[in-house]
DNA sequence: CGCGTTTGACCGGCGC
DNA sequence: GCGCCGGTCAAACGCG
């Protein structure tokens, strides 16, 4: 099924040699060996340059589309924020519900009033601690359906702190907080798709306040990674399975936005690099996308390839 | 012995 | 008010 959609896909030159080696292959008249091309070796410098040429000016629009993507996803964002900020404020005042509600907000928005504790009287400060405190994404991250490990590598590091199954999925869901930084009010819970088994959904609740620990801080540091349990999952196979990241909260850089007044310019591009890493690891989205612009760019590439 | 995980108990919110 | 359910706590346990 899958294998379907990877073969329909939009071939988006994430491996540029490959792709080369592949058009060589077909070009040498279906020669069995790989090893001896007879193509003289100029003129295949000549054809890998004129590849790499194509594929840097196909790159680079698609990142103009991307970008574009961006910038109309941030007006969009600020649109609704604006539309929003306005809901709560009658919301606030008619009622005082209801934590169903003020997930829904943060869900849809990312709204994060003020981190940590800052919220003034107390009484607005203990529901919505809750309702406002967290931002809250999900990941879904393709796995094993054998693996019975829950977890996923983020780059942070996670204290397991409890386990619950629930009602609505049979698989156990499993709570983790971020035990990096001790005052650090970040939880994950993790827990695998009912509908698919193989795909792990981590749902991320509030910000880092502290920067991603380094690769080498995370071994250094305490075990919890390095834990037996814990360390099958650094097999590179596990940790680099195909994942989709929807944050709906934060585009980017959602470790740490202490600083807010980040160069938006910076955010577009680390949400850039995001969006293009998750999106060109999808299949999915490859064809979906060769779908819909498949007169544009697509066939252009497709022309040159036939 | 220290640290992280496991797991049953407990608590609070919500629906009936 | 009661029961269900999700989330958290904390003692017990295991591992290095």
């Amino acid at each position: 099924m899958e294998s379907a959609w990877v073969d329909t896909a939009l071939d988006l030159n994430i491996n540029p040699f490959y792709h080369s080696n592949k058009t060589l292959k077909g070009e040498s008249k279906g020669e069995v060996a790989d090893s001896d091309v007879k193509v003289p070796v100029k003129q295949e410098t000549g054809v890998l340059v004129e590849e790499l040429n194509r594929v840097n000016a196909e790159n680079k629009k698609l990142n103009e589309m991307l970008t574009d993507l961006c910038e109309k996803y941030y007006s969009l964002h600020n649109q609704f924020m604006e539309l929003v900020s306005k809901n709560s404020e009658n919301e606030a005042a008619t009622s005082k519900k209801r934590k169903a509600e003020c997930e829904d907000y943060t869900n849809m928005i990312g709204f994060s009033g003020n981190d940590e504790s800052s919220c003034i009287d107390e009484e607005s400060c203990k529901r919505p601690k809750e309702c406002f405190k967290a931002k809250i994404s999900s990941v879904y991250l393709r796995t094993d359906p054998s693996d019975n490990s829950m977890i996923v590598r983020d780059g942070y590091q996670w204290r397991k702190y409890g386990q619950k199954v629930t009602r609505d999925n049979p698989s156990p869901r499993a709570y983790f907080k971020c035990s990096f930084a001790p005052s650090c009010p970040v939880k994950r819970k993790v827990q695998r798709s009912a509908e698919d088994p193989s795909i792990l959904v981590a749902t991320y609740e509030g910000e880092h306040n502290h920067p991603q620990p380094s690769p080498a801080e995370l071994s250094f540091s305490s075990n919890s990674n390095a834990n037996p349990r814990s360390a099958p999952v650094s097999a590179p196979t596990k940790s680099s399975a195909s994942a989709v990241t929807l944050e709906l909260m934060q585009p980017a850089g959602m470790g740490d936005d202490t600083k807010k007044p980040v160069q938006q310019t910076t955010i577009q591009q680390i949400l850039v690099q995001k969006m293009a890493a998750s999106l060109t690891r999808d299949p999915n989205f490859t064809a979906a996308l060769a779908a819909a612009i498949s007169g544009g760019v697509v066939d252009q590439h497709r022309i040159q390839k036939w």
